[in-house]
RNA sequence: GCCGGGGUAGCUCAGGGGUAGAGCGCUUCCUUGGUAAGGAAGAGGUCACGAGUUCAAUUCUCGUCCUCGGCUCCA
């Protein structure tokens, strides 16, 4: 007899060779229809193979990540099925579970699939779900693996399985599909209720551009087709806020293929937005005790030398600029970091001096692979919303204090509610190949750490993933619908003050090393600002958005009233525009309220003779009347209270 | 950069070897209105660009540019 461990603490004893499925059926047959997979000390296990020791278990649903894993791996099994039947003789490389659903690649040999093929692939899928197929696992030696791929012909398994140690391979076949798998799967394709293959792609094998491009096919599974319908709501919702489609109906920015690919125009409107948030930013900082700097454009392409980024990334840069007659090299600057360094050079600096905080917002160009351009999330120009702190070791612990202050204010004042920080630091097994001494790296580790456990933020820490210069804490957030974007970065960094020989004097008049904290809290103005209209879904903070509100004249006779409405409103710092147009009222409302403008005030005979307007907040409707200079301090004070500048 | 979709009016898109269509928007006129679409008329296109095939190309072929979904990459 075996005793196996529940997570209530309770202990049950059973035969050997049980299974986790056996367990759930002992407790309750409901909880046993929906058991998808077991953790049994620790790892995760399918539902139905034996148990021969005592163990801890664990039921995995639909409602733990392990649970949907297995479901959407156990799907990638069921399309390749479905793809095998439909397509006999093709070869399949990987197919994993994913985020969210599944893929697998697969080589179609000379079969052409686009995305019309899709639906008879799940079709198929369906049919051969409601066959209720069990995944069966097998032990199988290399040998047995390598012969049955061989006579597959899938050179793809066999690279696999040649890379796998004899002993610890295994198949599951589920239905007429055997695949190379570790699992674990769920104990039948009948929990598949839901199937909707999303897309097609191409992928190399093994990510090696040098080898051959399959194809990709993405999918996801639900155990409930209602589930499914929720998914694809959300896809919709995320379709709607698609910030270069609000980009272009709001007027915020556009692309001109005569300017160039992944270079962005910024249009009136989306300017002035962007200016408002950096002479936010701006402002913010200057409180905090920066100092703003400028630099040009270009660089001579010794500063890159210089800095490492040459050799580096040198040849997958533009191609330099040269000067035409002494044919002296510059670079487009793609870091701001170079020349706030040579600003730090100009004059040597004491420690009192010290922390320096030089900002710039600095556009930066970096040639990124075309297929890789995306609306403004990832473009080949950007400004940065860049500042370098040169400050002493012992100062690196306020300083990233400081910074969080400043990133935490701006992201309240957007409305971010949800920040998740990663805190990357070295690989603990191999410090050589870490620049600086090991004694500030522990320093600055230490600092990190601790201002992350005394602030109580909600941060994640990765060891292995620090940059070879410094260790760092990255920001991100989740937006209206739930999605995670990376933003804000604030990194420690030992190498460039080493390679620019910065230095200052200290109490002892000896030259010290300073260390250079590079921070950007929105990463980028064009990324950042994408991430924000998305994230609003186009509904801006009444503080950024370019038009706070609208005046609609409830007919022509009521033109000249509304026109002195929007002088007396402008005067009292609200952007407001008019809608003269002979339109009728319901028109102009529903006009301004698919523009997004969070006020509209509507003027007719009864406002003129009370000289006061009626408000209507976008979204809600009528609140009824105020005089202009009530309206604008209800405005006004929500616009500070947003800002919170003190 | 690679694989696969695309590029037709300001926007969303239909069409197809005989030089072009819808809806919305825009302009003008009528209408003068009270909280999400009043009516009519009109303007607007080198059908991305370049070459080829053809009596004839927006349509077919090739190339280029741009764009979308992925892959790869990302200081």
């Amino acid at each position: 007899m075996i005793d196996i461990h529940l997570p209530d603490n309770s202990v049950r004893s059973y035969e050997e060779g049980t299974t986790a499925l056996d367990v759930a059926r002992d407790i309750s047959e409901g909880l046993a229809r929906n058991v998808l997979a077991a953790r049994i000390n620790g790892e995760v296990w399918d539902a139905t193979r034996p148990i021969n020791t005592d163990a801890d278990l664990q039921l995995l649903t639909w409602n733990d990540d392990d649970g949907k894993a297995a479901m959407w791996h156990s799907s990638a099994h069921l399309m390749a099925e479905a793809i095998e039947k439909l397509y006999p003789g093709v070869k399949f490389g990987i197919g994993p579970d994913i985020e969210q659903g599944f893929y697998y690649d697969v080589d179609f040999m000379d079969y052409e699939i686009s995305e019309k093929d899709l639906g008879k692939i799940e079709k198929k899928m369906q049919e051969l779900a409601r066959e209720k197929q069990s995944y069966e696992r097998n032990d199988v030696s290399k040998k047995d693996a390598i012969s049955y791929f061989e006579e597959k012909g899938d050179e793809y398994k066999l690279e696999l399985i040649n890379e796998l140690e004899d002993g610890s391979i295994t198949f599951y076949k589920s239905g007429s599909f055997t695949d190379l798998c570790r699992g674990p799967h769920i104990p039948s394709t009948g929990f598949i209720k839901a199937i909707k293959l999303t897309k097609v792609a191409g992928a190399y094998w093994r990510g090696d551009e040098k080898r051959k491009q399959l194809t990709r096919i993405y999918g996801i599974t639900f155990p409930k087709k209602k589930e499914l319908d929720e998914y694809l709501v959300l896809l919709e919702e995320a379709k709607k806020r698609d910030h270069r489609i609000l980009g272009k109906e709001l007027d915020l920015f556009t692309f001109s293929h005569k300017v160039g690919q992944g270079l962005p125009l910024w249009l009136p409107k989306g300017a002035e937005l962007r200016e408002r948030l950096e002479s936010y930013l701006k402002e913010v900082q200057r409180k905090a005790g920066y100092e703003p700097v400028i630099s040009p454009h270009i660089g001579n392409v010794k500063l890159y030398k210089t800095s490492g980024h040459y050799d580096k990334y040198g040849a997958e840069s533009f191609r330099p600029i040269t000067t035409p007659v002494e044919g002296e090299e510059f670079f487009l600057k793609p870091m701001n970091c170079p020349h706030h360094c040579e600003i730090f050079n100009s004059k040597p600096h004491s420690y009192k001096e010290l922390p320096i905080r030089y900002a710039e917002f600095g556009t930066v160009y970096r040639y990124e692979q075309s297929g890789e351009l995306h609306g403004l999330t990832r473009v080949r120009g950007f400004t940065q919303d860049d500042a370098h702190i040169f400050c002493t070791p012992e100062q690196i612990k306020d300083e990233f204090n400081g910074v969080i202050d400043i990133i935490q204010q701006i992201f309240a004042a957007l409305d971010f509610k949800e920040v998740i920080i990663q805190i990357s630091l070295r690989d603990p097994d191999n410090h050589e190949k870490y620049i600086g001494s090991i004694e500030n790296w522990d320093k600055s580790e230490k600092a990190i750490i601790e201002v992350a456990e005394e602030r109580g933020l909600n941060a994640v820490i990765e060891y292995g993933e620090a940059a070879f210069y410094g260790p760092k804490m990255d920001f991100m957030v989740k937006d209206a619908i739930g999605r995670k974007w990376q933003l804000g970065t604030i990194q420690v960094d030992y190498n460039l003050p080493e390679r620019f020989d910065l230095t200052y004097n200290g109490a002892d008049n000896e030259k010290h090393r300073p260390v250079m904290i590079h921070r950007a809290p929105f990463g980028s103005m064009e990324r950042f600002v994408a991430v924000l209209i998305e994230h609003c879904g186009g509904n801006f903070p009444l503080w950024l958005i370019p038009e706070q509100a609208i005046i609609l004249p409830i007919s022509e006779k009521y033109n000249e009233y509304g026109k002195k409405i929007l002088i007396l409103l402008q005067e009292l710092g609200i952007r407001a525009a008019i809608d003269t147009r002979s339109e009728k009222t319901g028109r102009k409302i529903r006009d301004a309220e698919i523009k997004k403008i969070p006020y509209m005030f509507i003027v007719g005979e009864q406002e003129e003779n009370d000289n006061n307007l009626s408000v209507r907040k976008h979204g809600e409707g009528d609140l009824g009347k105020y005089s202009v200079e009530e309206i604008s301090k209800i405005i006004n004070s929500e616009v500070e209270v947003m800002m919170n500048l003190k």
